[in-house]
DNA sequence: TTTATATATGAACAGATATTCATATAGTTA
DNA sequence: TAACTATATGAATATCTGTTCATATATAAA
């Protein structure tokens, strides 16, 4: 592969700088197969309502999760199956 | 997919946090097709030899890269398939 | 309207991280 | 051995990042 330029490195490194935080990949590990509201995530997480809502905030901003309001609740989801895959294949690595 | 523990998730994070870096990025960018010393590294992408080095570390303490010396030089390559796969994901997810 | 619940957010703080600079180490060549 | 080249590394510094705490906002229930 040819060699990229700056911006793309850039945002390659973004990319991967928002999974590299273990209560963000946590978050991507309830929501990959379900859609959840903040207070669920932080108790399956185990993490503060806060800290949570400042990570899906990233996660929102960088576009890996999408979002609904139902009632006073809003429910979280992976934005698209790329994440998934991303989520997967460091899975897969961090195995051996 | 089943709730990974703590120590998977931490070591999951830890994996992408090494991706998650634009010199680092750089650095096996170059290395995905060819083996190439420090001095050519750090030409080729434009940083010192003090940063590439520093950061050749991490990537080998993570075991994502492997090297041998030839003379006073040190070749680097990637270590294993898993990290061209992952950069290429990475990388066609940044196309969007 | 008052109270309760869910979520977001700003400020502050602590800890992590990347670069630079100076220097050490080690192999090579003269 | 002396000089040169390639690489590594420690210290210092500046920047970034994640959590907590307090509080704001918004919806729902009483």
């Amino acid at each position: 592969m040819e060699l990229l330029d700056d911006d793309k490195t850039i945002d390659m490194a973004e990319l991967f700088k928002i999974f590299g935080d273990s209560t963000r990949i946590k978050i991507i590990n309830v929501l990959l197969d379900n859609e959840l509201c903040v207070c669920e995530i932080a108790s399956k997480i185990k993490v503060s309502q806060s800290a949570v809502s400042h990570q899906l905030r990233i996660l929102k901003t960088a576009k890996l999760v999408k979002y609904y309001k139902k009632g006073n609740c809003i429910y979280y989801s992976l934005a698209d199956d790329h994440v998934k895959k991303i989520f997967m294949l460091g899975s897969e690595h961090t195995n051996e």
